[in-house]
DNA sequence: GCGGATTTGTTAGTATGCAAATAATCTCGC
DNA sequence: GCGAGATTATTTGCATACTAACAAATCCGC
């Protein structure tokens, strides 16, 4: 490993930056956006590997909420799984080329799209649904019964 | 809100498919990976408007990590900051464009391309991390002192 | 030293995710 | 009823992220 050959070559120099003079000390592997991004990406990876049907994370999330809470417009969609007008436009595009989704124009606010699930996408939800449990089963598999609802507390509190 | 119009429409086919009788039900702001992506977005916002000179996230890390490390080779650089070589390509490109990075190919192994900061790039890193500490906190400020403890502790076992 | 397997880097394609600009429509104060 | 401001949807551009395929170079077993 020739990588192995290069060592911290500056340690003095971090420690002059970050040392017990000016505070903190700031190392990456300590850092909760670094460590998000991480535990985003090993999900999203597990997400992948067992979803049905190819479905992405965004377009699991605008089905499941639509079956939760029926047809709505499309920007309240959006802001119902946390995505802007411009990404929720791309996953609505998706799942209305795949029937899983249709859109109508509202007659009473002729700004808006109104989305709803077709049969098809309402059954694909049905089916999907043991695979989006076991997905954070397993996503979580790393942490005790215990830890599991504490990180679920506490990153419902950082959202 | 014309949406407060739409009910939870289908709470009996929904409990159906995941009720008491089927194991558990399904909601997705209890999921742990619809709650890492807003997470993460939050940190992605709070991270775009304290970072200096435009640096993005994932820039950041790649600048932060050669400090601690040293130059090394394009792909570890990669799986030090959790990118693949795609990715780890399109920032090191970027950075080196911006002349905080350069590239020289390696004589021991003419695959390997070495990647090191400049000394605009280890000046930046120095004038950066007091904003990148306090993004931290920022991010964190919802938690107590002994959450913030906890989250980063099990965010790092879920990576 | 030869040849298969591995590593490294690149490119192309798809899908998020955000900002900014635009256009159409609606709401509300007056 | 009219006009300012807000909302809704769209479009464009940039930056992540991943997969897959590829070429070049190295390594390692024999």
């Amino acid at each position: 490993m020739a990588e192995a050959l290069n060592p911290p070559f500056d340690e003095i120099t971090a420690g002059a930056a970050a040392g017990p003079a000016s505070g903190k000390r700031y190392l990456l592997d300590e850092q909760v956006g670094f460590l998000l991004r991480q535990a985003s990406q090993r999900h999203t990876a597990i997400f992948a590997a067992r979803m049905i049907e190819d479905l992405t994370p965004t377009q699991w999330a605008a089905l499941a909420r639509l079956k939760e809470r029926g047809p709505c417009s499309q920007n309240l969609l959006g802001r119902l799984t946390a995505m802007d007008a411009a990404t929720i436009k791309g996953v609505v595009d998706r799942l209305v080329a795949r029937g899983l989704a249709e859109t109508r124009s509202d007659p009473q606010d002729s700004r808006r799209l109104t989305i709803a699930l077709t049969r098809a996408g309402g059954e694909l939800v049905g089916r999907a649904t043991p695979a989006a449990q076991e997905i954070t089963q397993t996503t979580l598999a790393p942490l005790s019964a215990s830890e599991r609802r504490t990180i679920v507390r506490l990153l419902g509190k950082l959202k």
